[in-house]
DNA sequence: AACAATTACAACCGCCACCAG
DNA sequence: GCTGGTGGCGGTTGTAATTGT
């Protein structure tokens, strides 16, 4: 617990800024005890970590969210409720606080939200024709597991899930709705956003199968596309499951999910569900 | 111009889970 | 197994900026 009325609060100003950024772009993110110190600041651990992961971090998105980041987040709000860090690994370039401000503000206040449109909004407007077919994955092996890596031990953790991914596939008249361990934030592949990704689609030990380099598509693009394409056109589904992700587990423990599998099938990690689940589990965005 | 109401979002708070000792 | 330290999360609040009257 930090000490009341010894740290500094209230608005960062330009100054602690800097001092901050310095001092994570020397030591690193991490050891948020140490930041103040390090960095010469009087704001506590908290403080500093917030200040940087919503504010400092390098490739955070700035700006109005894009209709399809809104289409996104009520799926996934749907799919996963308040979670918003989960959400937001999702958005990249948004933060859990960005979403959960937009949630609050634009889903549950029932206003309007502002759309980035084009150019001025700086914001990458995702159309159909970025569509590229994803090839299955499996989420298995090879997932970390120091402690301060996003997949280990995390069953019922709240935080450390950001890692994992949610990858729709499609195979003949079957579409597969997979969790695997990619990030999302793609929008710059050499950003540090460590802190949302153990495992990165650039790196081949975390894939199952090689990928040319003049493969290495926006994954995000790909997986967002596909979110939208089997919203849009519906279809059978299954969903396969890793017991070593949480949103996994979140949606084994979903009745919605779990009525419509047998337990062996969530056993063997994989249940199949309705088109109607699927549906119902990501609906359809209606504006 | 002045004031009130509303909006947007940064920041704080309390809580929980994990880990090391 | 217990405890303290730590990282991280969601809920809530505070407040500057904007808009309306």
């Amino acid at each position: 617990m930090e000490k009341k009325g010894v740290v500094k609060r209230g608005a960062w100003t330009k100054e602690e800024d800097t001092l901050l950024r310095i001092c994570i772009e020397k030591f690193g993110e991490g050891k948020w005890h140490k930041v103040p110190i390090r960095a010469g600041l009087n704001r506590c651990r908290k403080s500093c970590r917030l200040r940087w992961m919503n504010y400092l971090r390098p490739n955070i998105k700035r700006g109005y969210f894009t209709k399809d980041e809104v289409d996104l987040i009520q799926r996934l709000h749907k799919l996963l409720g308040n979670r918003w860090s989960l959400i937001a690994g999702r958005l990249p370039g948004r933060t859990a606080n960005d979403v959960k401000n937009f949630w609050n503000t634009y889903i549950n206040g029932k206003r309007t939200p502002q759309l980035g449109l084009g150019e001025s909004s700086k914001v990458k407007t995702i159309t159909k024709t970025n569509i590229i077919r994803p090839r299955p994955r499996t989420f298995s092996e090879g997932l970390g597991s120091s402690k301060n890596t996003t997949t280990s031990n995390v069953h019922n953790r709240r935080s450390k899930s950001s890692s994992s991914e949610l990858q729709i596939t499609r195979s003949g008249s079957s579409e597969s709705l997979k969790l695997m361990s990619v990030s999302p934030s793609d929008e710059n592949p050499k950003s540090n956003n460590a802190s949302s990704c153990a495992l990165s689609p650039e790196d081949p030990k975390n894939m199952n199968q090689s990928s040319p380099s003049d493969e290495k598509v926006d994954e995000c693009v790909q997986w967002w596309s596909n979110l939208l394409d089997i919203t849009e056109n519906g279809g059978g589904a299954s969903i396969l499951f890793s017991d070593q992700d949480p949103v996994s587990m979140d949606l084994m423990a979903m009745p919605e999910i779990g009525d419509s599998g047998s337990d062996d099938a969530i056993e063997d990690g994989m249940c199949s569900s309705s088109p109607d689940d699927i549906w119902e589990l990501i609906g359809p965005y209606s504006s």
